[in-house]
RNA sequence: GCCGAUAUAACUCAGUUGGUAGAGUAGCUGAUUUGUAAUCAGCCUGUCGGGGGUUCAAGUCCCUCUAUCGGCUCCA
């Protein structure tokens, strides 16, 4: 007999050579049923899998993540089985299970595959789960399974089982389909009730541009019919969150094919709310002891190859732009820091003078690529609520420190509550693409990892997905379609001092090199509204929204009244419209909902000989009359509460 | 940049097998003077993304460019 533990404590007596589907019908036929993988001693197993030793056992259904895992992976086998039976000639690349739903890479050679097929491949996902197919696993060596794969002329198989190593090499069988798989995997088809291919895409053979590209095809599968509906109804919903929709519906920005792709025109809403939230950081900024300045859109080509962005860039850069005089150079700026740093330099600096701060709202250009651009979320033109703080190195971890205060400060209000941080580290085999030496990369990176830890944040860590010139931490905010965005960063920087030999006398009366960070806590101005109009499907608080207000007069008669009102409140410092059209009340509440308007205020008869307004608040109703100066002071107090 | 798809009125979308374009919304005009999610009537709206080709004839078929969408790669 062995032992075998429960998630919940409780330990059970079996027979040796039971297997963990033996162990669900022990509990419940229930739970036979709808198990998918068992977790056994942390590592994720087939059900089939027969135990020999006292473990711990942990049964996954599709409320596991593990469970879902084995679910789509099995699906990716599913989906190849098809594939294969349809297109033989079809060579496969490899078939994880994602986040939602799974993908498999395959190399169709000549034949071109579009959405058309999809019927065709999934009737024949769902003629094979009929079919009753099992999932089998076999161990083989390195040589048979080599021998196997080259046979069939399987290049993509071939080279990732050159890269295993001998005696832990495994395939899973479905039919006449045979995949290179460690597993785990479903019993058989059985489960998956639902499918669907969602989209294809072409996809780098591991990732490398240089090498084939490869056709994707994503595809998600569940357990029940209704789950699928669910999920489609879901992206439907999520669409309607898509800042490019919210943008337009609500006139915030556009763009146009004359003045160029990824070039944003913030239109007059769009750029009342951008100032306010750049009034916003900026006062919080002054607090914090930041000056702000204002630098040319354009430098000279000089100014970016002594910073290095010129060789690390240039090539990728909208191209240099030359003047009447032979010879002189310059380029659209797509960075700020350069032009801080000569800022810094105009004079000599003294201990006394650091921390220095300064703050830019900078407007930079770099040419994305074209499949890039993304609605404002990437674009080629784009404002970073830039800043540059120089100084000593004793005081860098306190300065990372406030930074990571204002960034969480920022978040804190707007309620992005999501978030990830992500320490970015050098890539240690790959330093040929960074500049600076390695003590100082050694130096900037623990400086972000200690100001991490000391301010609680929960981190992940990225190696190689540093800056060139220096590690990074980086706040990143999903979109409504689960897209992941970085916004908020933080970079040390020891390079960009010494490229423009910047310098303060230290107490001790020597000359010492001040290191750099550079911040930008939304990131750029066009990516974080971006972000936070599919946070707040365009429902703003009141202290961003262009109309907090609006009034409503029943009829043109009282349009003398709604003046007065809205004159009244604007005094008080509320911003808001009226709606004088020749409408019923109806119609102008149901616009008014529409654009989102959190107050509408209702102004007939009654409200004039009172002085009162009737206040229907968005999707919550009528909340009755109220006194002009009651309502505004509410309305203050509101915004007071937001921005606490 | 690469793979696949899409592009019709200001917006959302129809438009059969090729026979020179339609609806709703918005806009304008008029009637109505309106009480918490759509008052009625009339009118206006197009280089069918740009260019080229096939054809007696192209919104529709082919080529090309541009932009957009979903990914890949990239992201100072």
């Amino acid at each position: 007999m062995i032992n075998i533990t429960l998630p919940d404590g409780s330990v059970k007596q079996y027979n040796e050579g039971v297997t963990s589907l033996d162990v669900a019908k022990s509990i419940s036929e229930g739970l036979a049923r709808n198990v998918l993988s068992a977790t056994i001693d942390g590592e994720i197993v087939d059900l089939n899998r027969v135990i020999t030793k006292d473990c711990s056992l942990k049964l996954n259904t599709w409320n596991d993540e593990d469970g879902k895992k084995t679910f789509w992976h099995s699906s990716a086998h599913l989906l190849a089985s098809a594939v294969q039976s349809l297109y033989p000639d079809a060579k496969f690349g490899i078939g994880p299970a994602i986040e939602n739903g799974f993908y498999y890479d395959i190399d169709f050679g000549d034949k071109v595959l579009s959405s058309e097929d999809f019927p065709k491949i999934e009737e024949k996902m769902k003629e094979i789960v009929k079919q009753g197919v099992k999932l089998v696993r076999k161990d083989v060596s390195k040589q048979e399974a080599l021998k196997y794969f080259s046979d069939k002329g399987e290049k993509y198989k071939v080279e990732l089982i050159d890269a295993l190593e001998d005696g832990t090499i495994t395939f899973y069988e479905s039919g006449d389909f045979v995949d290179l798989c460690r597993g785990p995997h479903l019993v058989d088809f059985s489960p998956i009730k639902a499918l669907k291919i969602t989209s294809l895409a072409g996809a780098y053979w591991r990732g490398d541009e240089h090498r084939e590209q490869l056709t994707r095809l994503y595809a998600i599968t569940f357990p029940k019919k209704k789950d699928l509906d669910e999920y489609l109804a879901l992206l439907e919903e999520a669409k309607k969150r898509d800042h490019r929709k919210l943008g337009k519906d609500m006139e915030l920005f556009a763009f146009s094919q004359n003045v160029g792709a990824g070039l944003p025109l913030w239109l007059p809403k769009g750029t009342d709310l951008r100032n306010r939230l750049q009034d916003f950081l900026a006062k919080v900024q002054k607090q914090y002891g930041y000056q702000q300045v204002m630098t040319p859109h354009i430098g000279n080509v000089n100014l970016y190859k002594t910073s290095g962005h010129y060789q690390k860039y240039g090539k990728d850069s909208f191209q240099v732009i030359k003047t009447p005089n032979e010879g002189e150079e310059y380029m659209l700026k797509p960075m700020n820091c350069p032009h801080h740093c000569e800022i810094y330099r105009l004079s000599p600096k003294s201990y006394k003078d650091l921390p220095c701060r300064l703050a830019e709202f900078g407007t930079v250009y770099r040419y994305e690529m074209s499949g890039e651009l993304h609605g404002l979320t990437r674009v080629r033109s784009f404002t970073q609520d830039d800043a540059h703080i120089f100084c000593t190195p004793e005081q860098l971890k306190e300065e990372f420190c406030k930074v990571i205060d204002i960034i969480l400060y920022i978040f804190r209000t707007l309620k992005f509550e999501d978030y990830i941080a992500q320490i970015s580290l050098r890539d240690p085999n790959n330093r040929e693409k960074y500049i600076g030496s390695d003590e100082v990369w050694e130096k900037a990176e623990r400086a972000i990892i200690e100001a991490s830890e000391e301010k609680g944040l929960k981190t992940i860590t990225e190696v190689g997905e540093a800056a060139f010139y220096g590690p990074k931490l980086d706040f990143m905010v999903k979109d409504a379609l689960g897209r992941k965005w970085q916004l908020g960063t933080i970079q040390v920087d020891y390079n960009l001092p010494e490229r423009f030999d910047l310098e303060y006398t230290g107490s001790d009366n020597l000359k010492h090199r001040p290191v750099m960070i550079h911040r930008a806590p939304f990131g750029s101005m066009e990516r974080f509204v971006a972000v936070l109009l599919e946070h707040t499907a365009g429902d703003f608080p009141l202290w961003l929204t262009s109309d907090q207000f609006i009034i409503l007069p029943i009829s043109e008669k009282y349009e003398d009244y709604a003046k007065q009102v809205k004159q009244q409140l604007e005094q008080a410092g509320l911003r808001g419209e009226i709606d004088n059209r020749n409408e019923k009340t109806g119609k102008k509440v149901r616009d008014a909902e529409i654009r989102k308007i959190k107050y509408m205020l209702i102004v007939g008869e009654k409200e004039q000989n009172e002085g009162t307004v009737s206040v229907r608040e968005k999707y919550v109703g009528d909340k009755g009359a109220m006194k002009i100066e009651d309502f505004s002071a509410l309305v203050n107090e509101e915004i007071k509460k937001e921005l606490e």
